[in-house]
DNA sequence: GTGAAAGCGCTAACAT
DNA sequence: ATGTTAGCGCTTTCAC
């Protein structure tokens, strides 16, 4: 059943030359003679033989693989990271060793830690503070991290996410509403930035915005908190949720409670996740070019692993995509 | 910078022990005198010192990784198969190794036989038939597909495609629906068995299946395939469409251009994918329990692994769900 | 309970 | 252009 491999001995003896010339061939080093050549690549063919990259990582010291830790595969959002990040690690011959934590916060440094040996970079998402992501300097591996860091010498790739809110909450004032409600994910780092945006925003115009939170990113989320934002005292005309997700499950649980979207209420999301063309209303959103956010996270650790000097921050920019689900007030 | 990390024998050097021990340490295989146990304990911490996996690995020939090769991440069902192959992993403290094709299928191949290397076994979900899967089998790792291999003795987890759309067609018969279509996706090994389904339904009342391909398994798929299939002649009264990225797609396209939903034409589509529900209308669907197939494939595979024997097909039973993209005719 | 020694399959000097 | 040799960091007999 289970015949052993040949391995690059078994190839040497059939061919009759030295193990260094058949690794020599196998890696392309250099050229050989016609005779060489030729037995070589028979015998290779012949015995089927695959070289065994464990044994070549052990020597080069490269695994070919790069880890990626995001927090929910499930979030359209990361998906697209993801996508993007293979696309660019597989054009250069590299593998992505995944690892969704599931927003489990326990896990992710023993998982990290884990697959940080197995790999030869990392691109991480993580809800930790930045305090706590000193660890992350020891691993000995380039890591790209998937948010800005403000503290650490970490290279990041995210957004401007005050920018986005400022966005938003200019879009909704322009539109003439005035009671602006933000429906956020407090456990999000970056929470308080786009909380910042629209309030600042708000401020300008002598308004004060309300915050809710959403306890979890996700659809089930926001349909849970509508009632309480909705129902509550002081009722918004206008919400903007912390994702596309929560805004999705807002508007699905607001229509539910018998509000017409948006004459009653506006809403908008943020990540421009791709269903929310097809939701009822479409949803107003900011792009934020998750696809492109992980393509460019690859590119920079490949970077460094090629021996580049860390780039920093690199910020995407946020860009405002209006559809129904935002209406003039009234 | 890159400090070396340290390895076994620097910790036996420092412990004043041999590798062995260290070793036998490390993998809890035995039980040691206070005195050493204490030593090595202390040591190890003071170190820092992490056993190289692939070290290991390569004596062991156990890489505790799973490679998982899917069609397209984006597709929520791919997802959804993702997240529960990767919890189940997680749990037995296997990582997975993750490619995406892109639905690129001569990259397939090449790509899995290059997986193989680096993996105790995979799982994957091809587009190419059975006939040309037989390499498959040469690869020496076990593998699980993610459909159903007729000719192959490969397991395989799946559903019973002909009972989901038997299932549709059934459902819109009892709405009294007569003209009904089939937006597909020809490329797509399980595609006629959903045209089987749905036909043979069909032809117990007497009636045709109409059908269309939507030349890709994507939402603008079905918006570019919609006014193909109701502005052509002989428009049909409702259509099951290959998945639901295409229903919510022809969705869209159908209002656009002018059809009311559900009074005009209803639509189902398959997967039950999370957006399904926040559409406009709601879409009415199959639910083919997508993270529970990738729960399953995981299981197989580790239960494979850990010298079970092939289980052969196991099949989820697909699930009706009503929601408001079909109604009665008229 | 602990250690010495023989590799796993391969690459990387360094010869020739 | 090809071969010899010395390991990479670890596990695994098999002694003691």
């Amino acid at each position: 059943m289970k015949k052993p491999s040949p391995t690059i001995r078994d190839v040497a003896a059939a061919a009759g030359v030295s193990v260094a010339t058949v690794s020599k061939y196998i890696n392309g080093a250099q050229r050989f003679s016609a005779p060489v050549e030729a037995k070589l690549k028979a015998t290779i063919e012949k015995l089927g033989y695959r070289s065994n990259p464990l044994a070549r990582s052990m020597i080069t010291g490269q695994t070919r693989t790069i880890g990626l830790t995001i927090l929910d595969i499930s979030n359209p959002h990361f998906t697209s990271v993801v996508k993007g990040a293979n696309r660019v690690a597989l054009q250069h011959d590299y593998t992505l060793l995944l690892v969704d934590a599931e927003e489990n916060q326990a896990r992710e440094r023993p998982l990290i830690e884990a697959l940080a040996q197995r790999v030869d970079g990392l691109i991480v998402s993580s809800r930790m503070p930045d305090e706590a992501l000193q660890w992350m300097l020891e691993l000995n591996k380039p890591v790209v991290l998937l948010r800005r860091s403000q503290q650490l010498p970490i290279p990041s790739v995210g957004i401007d996410n005050q920018l986005a809110t400022y966005m938003l909450a200019q879009h909704l004032l322009s539109q003439g509403h005035r009671r602006i409600a933000y429906l956020g994910f407090g456990q999000a780092r970056i929470n308080d930035e786009r909380i910042r945006g629209a309030s600042e925003c708000l401020a300008r115009s002598g308004l004060t915005l309300e915050v809710h939170d959403a306890y979890a990113p996700t659809a089930q989320a926001g349909e849970r908190a509508c009632s309480r934002v909705m129902l509550g005292q002081n009722r918004p005309e206008a919400v903007i949720c912390y994702n596309d997700l929560i805004a999705l499950g807002f508007m699905k649980e607001a229509a539910a409670l018998g509000f017409r979207l948006p004459q009653d209420v506006s809403v908008t999301g943020i990540d421009n996740v791709p269903y929310g063309e097809y939701s009822a209303p479409s949803l107003t959103t900011v792009d934020i070019q998750s696809e492109k956010m992980g393509e460019l996270a690859m590119r920079k650790l490949l970077d460094l692993l090629g021996g580049g000097s860390d780039s920093g921050y690199a910020t995407f920019e946020p860009r405002l995509i209006v559809r129904e689900s935002t209406a003039r007030r009234g």
